[in-house]
DNA sequence: CACTCGCGTAACTGTAAGGTTACGTATAAT
DNA sequence: ATTATACGTAACCTTACAGTTACGCGAGTG
């Protein structure tokens, strides 16, 4: 079967992209891929941790791993953040109404402000 | 510290969208704004729950919050999706040019500047 | 005034997860 | 055949958090 449409859970996808250091470790492998324990030295945490950091982002699918010889090469797979892009997308209108949205608020804001003076009991 | 115009910190909002009930109430949302009742309603948990979630929310500053007599507005503010947006910006070009994306768009290229150079087919 | 309604918070529980150190297992080097 | 290297995994601790029930408080209503 073809690779064409295989859909990713953006369930496990966001939740692999909460954390910062999987961000940050994803954020490195753009620049190439690397062996886990290049990986680790980038960071100030211990090598087993970002090895369970990996284990979250293979779940993911977000990155991909190989084995050369002794060392296991982590390669950036960006597919499954199509989805969270496409989440993100439904918001993308929101964005140019956002300066109306607070505009909305402030006077709702004011109003209740202006509710209260109205009745200084 | 630097007093810069809004900057929202993309750790608390990943973290914010890490729960699918949360982006389900964003989702919600995007419909219109709602007392927190209303939204607690359209879920499956207790309203205790969903307020907790709402407070994340706006910790996140992905809602705002405002009352009316003893109902409190939840509104939708998606500025801080914009630092998510950004950041998966950079990984945008990754998708859109995997290696056979890439070479097929070589390859279109190369075609097109056959094609002007000589006669259209 | 008392009473209800809407909603947040406190207190508690269960579970997920990030961190550590210690250990196991391949593979490479000597 | 040792020994070192590059990992993952197990066991453990601690914190975060999603869920619950019980309660408190301000805003409307009689």
């Amino acid at each position: 079967m073809r690779n064409r449409s295989v859909t990713y859970s953006s369930e496990v996808t966001f939740q692999a992209l909460s954390d910062p250091t999987r961000r940050a470790v994803l954020d490195l492998l753009r620049r190439g891929s690397q062996p886990a324990g290049h990986i680790a030295e980038a960071f100030p945490v211990s090598r087993p941790a970002i090895s369970k950091h990996l284990r979250l982002l293979r779940r993911a699918h977000l990155v991909r791993e190989h084995r050369e010889g002794r060392n296991r090469i982590y390669q950036l797979n960006p597919e499954p953040l199509r989805s969270v892009d496409s989440w993100i997308e439904q918001y993308r209108t929101f964005w140019s109404h956002s300066l109306a949205n607070l505009k909305s608020f402030v006077e709702a804001e004011h109003a209740k402000e202006m509710q209260a003076s109205r009745k200084p009991k």
